[in-house]
DNA sequence: CAGTGCCA
DNA sequence: TTCG
């Protein structure tokens, strides 16, 4: 007969706390992560990943696509959200079912109920590529938390103060990891390290991200 | 106003 | 590598 030696241990934590008003939810969306590359690539297959410009004029390392009412985008005006794709002039394609849900039900684990994201923004990572420090604050609502899903490999996520001179804590990110930040932390700095070469037998050689915001 | 990039 |  065999015996289950961790019947009595306490479950492994799944959640981390960062900040205060900032989680890790460990293999939060593991069991739908096919699911929801499934909802990239019908996304992706209508509004292509792209390589945004900055209003600097420096093309982002991360290849970037939308989906639901609101879009992030960026080129030389500025940055801002919008209701249609540049590339296509249509309206960016709606938001997979199962976005929207992974994306209530994390901002409900993590405390935020109600959570009803208007933008998905798709960050494609492949080796070399990282996002510099920044804040998201291209929103109306800062009472509305951020949540972000990690798909593919694994990249080193930074996550730091209200000011771009406090430093980061870095926090490595796996496939199946949802990050979700609200309330004191809304505001916070954050980024991505540069992505190492690797393969996943998902995604292959990148790493996927799905940040899902309240735009508006 | 620039800017999730870049330089010193 | 940190900084603005």
């Amino acid at each position: 007969m065999t015996q289950d030696l961790f019947a009595d241990l306490p479950e492994e934590p799944r959640t981390e706390t960062i900040t205060d008003g900032a989680l890790v939810l460990r293999g939060f969306v593991s069991e739908r992560a096919e699911e929801l590359l499934r909802g990239i690539q019908q996304v992706t297959n209508v509004a292509p990943l792209r390589k945004m410009q900055t209003p600097g004029g420096h093309t982002m390392s991360a290849a970037m696509s939308c989906c639901g009412k609101q879009g992030w985008v960026t080129d030389a005006t500025g940055y801002r959200y919008q209701a249609s794709d540049p590339l296509s002039g249509q309206p960016w394609p709606a938001m997979p079912e199962v976005f929207a849900q992974v994306a209530k039900d994390a901002a409900e684990a993590a405390g935020f109920s109600n959570f009803e994201p208007d933008a998905c923004l798709i960050n494609q990572y492949e080796p070399g590529a990282k996002m510099g420090l920044h804040q998201d604050k291209d929103e109306l609502d800062y009472e509305q938390p951020i949540v972000s899903v990690s798909l593919g490999l694994s990249q080193v996520f930074q996550f730091g103060g209200l000011k771009r001179n406090e430093r980061p804590v870095n926090v490595p990110l796996a496939h199946g990891d949802v990050v979700v930040w609200g309330g004191p932390s809304r505001l916070r700095y954050h980024g991505v390290l540069r992505l190492k070469a690797g393969e996943h037998p998902l995604t292959g050689a990148c790493r996927y991200n799905l940040t899902f915001r309240r735009a508006r």
